[in-house]
DNA sequence: CCATAATACTTGGACTTCCGACTATCTGCC
DNA sequence: GGCAGATAGTCGGAAGTCCAAGTATTATGG
């Protein structure tokens, strides 16, 4: 990785430039990069976190979303709805949580046409383990106060609301 | 895509599993999960918007850097630093652009091992459009208030210093 | 002065994500 | 009943990101 600190805010450098040029949208534009940055960040340590438990965050998503349904089994098309991914990730995610023995796929007991995901015990054994080292590193938020947590979280519901995740 | 509108908030949900589960780090994983979201919803808008030019974010960002830059010109590893990605990253992102003859690399004038990447008269007039169209959408942030995209931008702020962003 | 360490970039491979296209199955309506 | 259209999942391919390792060049210290 680039392991620099700038001896500047980029996001205040960028504003400059983008007033400068007269482009138009600058503070959506500082905002979209904040959030991308804060996204790599969060990535970054999530991952890093979860890599000796063999886990990446969306495998972790996609096991803990299973773990909290009330029968530990979901189909594919409903994992994708609640994680707003794309169908073939979440067969790639499945093919790579199966090979490792966390989930199995198992047929729908009347649609054919759908597939279920369903947590197995060495799979509920691991999403325990890797919410415990996520919740040990704070989700990668260290360095965000109670009051930045629940500002960043209000802040972004309407886009998330507007935007049809609920 | 899931094109999907649930019925609930995915966040007010799990906020209630982890806590149910008694998981731990319930707000840090609350925020994550939407800096997530704003993030996966953000890099579509964008790359849509930017699709017709040829362009995806990441590309747009290294060309935007380069026009900024005094001389249009910098060294592939500055471009990594200034957007906090890794060098091979930086190395198929001006790969790409170098293709499509909006950038193009020439030898440091004296360090051998420095390449730099500069932008093309074709990569000025790319890049303009290219922010033309993502004012165009607001960066992919409407659905945000102006109020909100202050309070967005300042709740991350600690986080991107306190991880190293600058 | 020269061996060692640091720096700059690239290559090859793994992972995630998306899109387009395809198969299989179910639903609705004539 | 049966065909058209919707739905569920998968495959192949492209793009982005990272890591580990390798080459080339520059900087450093004895």
């Amino acid at each position: 990785m680039a392991g620099v600190r700038l001896p500047f805010d980029p996001i205040a450098e960028a504003r400059r430039n983008w007033d400068a040029h007269e482009w138009g949208a600058t503070n959506q534009m500082a905002t979209a990069t904040a959030i991308t940055r804060a996204h790599q960040i969060l990535l970054r340590r999530i991952n890093a976190a979860l890599e000796p438990l063999g886990l990446t965050f969306s495998r972790f998503e996609a096991l803990a979303l299973l773990w909290f349904s009330r029968k530990g089994a979901l189909p594919l098309g409903k994992v994708g709805d609640r994680l707003q991914v794309h169908p073939t990730s979440i067969t790639n995610t499945v093919d790579r949580l199966e090979v490792d023995g966390l989930v199995e796929r198992i047929p729908h007991p009347t649609d054919r046409r759908t597939t279920l995901a369903r947590i197995t015990p060495a799979g509920q054994r691991r999403v325990v383990q890797a919410a415990d080292a996520l919740a040990e590193i704070g989700f990668g938020l260290e360095g965000m106060s109670p009051a930045d947590l629940a500002r960043a979280e209000g802040a972004l519901v309407d886009l998330r609301r507007e935007a049809g995740d609920f």
